[in-house]
DNA sequence: TATGAATGAGCATTCATTCAT
DNA sequence: CATGAATGAATGCTCATTCAT
């Protein structure tokens, strides 16, 4: 009778079930913490019963793990995007690119991140250390390595190092108010970073 | 009443006792995470009764809290008798007796640190992002600021930055396995360190 | 509409889709227990959807109810059939029969037996007191009786007697592993249903 | 202060909990099915919190298999001593012993018997054709076999035989209304056992 | 101080059943 | 007839906290 396109699914799209429940369950536990938020507050939030949510995941842990995959994702993908559209050869502009925009998706999002990657059981060892936002830091690194742009020792040494020192300033609260202390601290990060990377070697000694 | 050394001022039980449940309370924490260790796992790894628990403490809440404080307050005069011994002015010298003082006092209990500051719903304003060793930090910064050492914008900026990117590189599983791995840490660090304070500050003038 | 056989009646698909449910049904009750039987799980065995069950089945106790049901049809139907054979007032034969035909039937069946009779909350009145199977032996010891091939003061009695015997001899594990067993088994069980019968009635008299 | 023997346990002896916790557990069992019981229930009828039924059972399980258990002791305590008072060689006396004692036993107690036994998913696989009061039949059965009381081919068959047969005859509703009901039906058992040990043998016919 | 039995609020998870399609 | 997404009541179990002794 409808006429939707055939093929849809019968009652809801469970894609967007899906997502509204990741959507609640985001909101609540930023704002009560995790432990402090129950299913069927999430439920509640997302207007499905309390036994819809286990169509759709298996635990609250289940949750958070689709928080974080999501997280990343979104974050690596702007960083992708910007880091591709520099010259083949202008790493420092790729890393200036790269801290940038992580830096942007943070300020639109950085207690969702340290509550999925720090303030959660780290499901793994992974998290601050080791993710797929890491890696493609220490890819940066090493290309400008490669390229004379610079001179690292440890590529993926220096990007914990960085990505941490990023997630940290861009954590602090209220540190990006308006726009003027946003370029601000978008600048900054951009010295820091590159004041890492031009460090004066002297090994050896 | 006991056979007892006579006049010997009963030294303090309630210390101790504070002490054991501490201990256990870490070592627990550490192992199994927060929420996953019960006051009873603490009080049994103590040898103390359950009851008991609540001599010592309020709450669970209330010995992460008093973890957090003994952990802040050991690295942080650790830190402070090293960076005195330097001389007056040395201001290179005393970033580096922090950084290094610093992750040494990390690398034996990166794990606590995590868990006490990032892991667990900060308490207080605390965490990652304003705490004692930060200010510490923006101290020396700041110092070496007055006298010419570097020149930084923002001391509590690039404390906030280093501090975040220490303890990222620190917590590194296995990052210092032997001697060898910790000497290279502690000089990457340093080295780290001094890059960020000596970066030419030119871009965007 | 398909090419199946023209005018061919539609084979009860209900009846066949019944009959898988309660197959399904069957071996999962058998080997996890009726509790820990989901429907989903009876469905998903059946290769039907869980909707249709209801289409089938008003709830779980109802498939119970169908199979006991169908069990002591079929018992009963073979155990008819074997007595009638015996001559008019051969009631030593009829009694030999029904014990034996009744044992046979249960060892193809015997756990099925225990479930729906015994395992479950007996629904009505029936189970291991009141069943059609033991209407079925009080008949053939009331008639011995009436024919004087033994003289038992209250055949009802003697058939839950004899009947519940029967279910325990049967029901134990592994009794009838191979045919020498089996037969042994099926000659135990009728001595002793005979010297049930042949009692001398003299006690306390 | 109190004038109790020292050692008393703090607050209220375990057992007493216990047994009132298994007391209530019976009757609720046996009233509304063991499914049909929450443990919620068991306590509130038992005048204790929730909470203090896992500090003496682990689970619904635990307390029905702590039922069994005494169930089984009870009879068994009776039995023996019963048995025990018959004359060395007096084995008939000894059988009747046994049957009367248990069907006491279990007059008393027949619908939690057959809770325990039959309705409760068989923990293992005993119960009706394996436990304890079988094996005591077993050993009177043997008894009187090698003193030439009577000549069983296999003692343990009967036993389960005579064990299940009289289960089934004292399970019955309302068998025992009256003291001349109740005397009935032992005399009944007791001459049915009688009949089945003293059956005419004609092996390998 | 120390104990540990007792408490009971709190929550995740399951699953029989319904019903729109 | 068939489907399977959606429902939400129902319940077992945990554990921080209390308190009589």
């Amino acid at each position: 009778m409808p006429s939707k396109a055939a093929g849809q699914p019968r009652t809801k799209p469970a894609e967007k079930r899906r997502h509204d429940l990741m959507k609640s369950a985001e909101r609540l536990f930023l704002k009560k913490g995790i432990d402090q938020t129950t299913i069927e507050e999430i439920t509640h939030a997302a207007g499905v019963s309390k036994g819809s949510f286990y169509l759709h995941f298996s635990s609250k842990a289940d949750v958070l793990e689709a928080l974080r995959a999501r997280f990343v994702q979104e974050i690596l993908d702007g960083i992708l995007e910007e880091v591709g559209k520099k010259g083949e050869h202008d790493w420092h502009g790729k890393l200036t690119a790269w801290a940038k925009t992580c830096a942007a998706g943070y300020l639109g999002a950085a207690r969702l991140h340290h509550l999925v990657f720090a303030s959660a059981p780290p499901p793994t060892r992974e998290g601050l250390t080791r993710n797929a936002l890491i890696d493609s830091l220490t890819e940066v690194l090493a290309g400008g390595n490669r390229h004379k742009a610079w001179f690292l020792d440890e590529p993926s040494f220096t990007a914990v190092f960085l990505f941490n020192a990023l997630h940290g300033v861009v954590n602090q609260e209220g540190i990006a108010g308006n726009d003027g202390d946003r370029r601000k601290l978008l600048r900054n990060i951009e010295e820091h970073f590159q004041g890492v990377v031009l460090q004066p070697r002297s090994h050896g000694l």
